[in-house]
DNA sequence: TCTTGACTTAAACCATGGTTTAAGTTGTAT
DNA sequence: ATACAACTTAAACCATGGTTTAAGTCAAGA
């Protein structure tokens, strides 16, 4: 079974070491195993389980939710539900960020009409 | 002209007064007059600039960022080419972002997938 | 006149999400 | 043997974006 250290984790996931470290201490990051001289062994799994973290964290879920995820996950198949439901919640959360996201984009693309076009008048003088 | 008192443009955009006292501070609202008292008088242009500010802020632009934004539009129009470029470079990270945002949605749709599965071949059991 | 509500200020405080530091350990190459 | 790189830890530190507090002012109504 293959391992990853730390800086091979932190160069497939492009995140810092430091942040790998504290999310470990966070709780996001459980059962990660070391070798001999203390050094952290990341499984497939785990490095699998890091990426589903990585999305989360990319859709601005708090390190906090994060974390209640990743303890029913430690539970068990019994909290499949749980983490069912605050996916789905999560989705909404998200898909509610990206319209507003996107709105506010529209206002944000009238100014640049307007710039634009006063820059071309000015031109045009 | 109509004016503003801070609780009714407060009201108007859903922000604490609190955080429209925290942005003035910060130079985001120049020029906001006061009456005898000594309180805030938002007129109809600051209030629509307050929206452009909020526009900025829904789509995560640093209030450093914003600060300078509104420093060049209070130096005049021979700063419009600034602003524009300003705006054209955020409305490429907050697609950029969007992007990232829906490609972790992927992610997170297909664990909503699996673990509705699992959770119907449990009742089908 | 007195109270009340809606403000004002400066400064302290807080949450979130890391990053940095200092001091130490280990395994490998020379 | 020794030096170096790659880790380790706990704790301090930092940036960002507000929020809260304490003490005070003012205008309007009873």
């Amino acid at each position: 079974m293959k391992y990853y250290s730390i800086s091979e984790a932190s160069a497939k996931f492009n995140i810092p070491e430091s942040t790998l470290r504290y999310y470990e201490k966070k709780g996001l990051l459980p059962q990660i195993k070391r070798d001999k001289a203390g050094r952290r062994l990341f499984s497939e799994d785990q490095i699998t389980f890091l990426g589903i973290i990585i999305y989360l964290k990319n859709t601005h879920m708090p390190i906090s939710d994060i974390k209640q995820y990743v303890d029913w996950v430690v539970e068990g198949d019994n909290t499949i539900e749980l983490r069912l439901r605050m996916f789905k919640n999560h989705k909404q959360a998200v898909l509610a960020e990206i319209s507003l996201m996107t709105e506010s984009l529209k206002g944000i693309d009238k100014k640049i009409t307007r710039y634009t076009k006063l820059i071309q008048e000015r031109k045009v003088e």
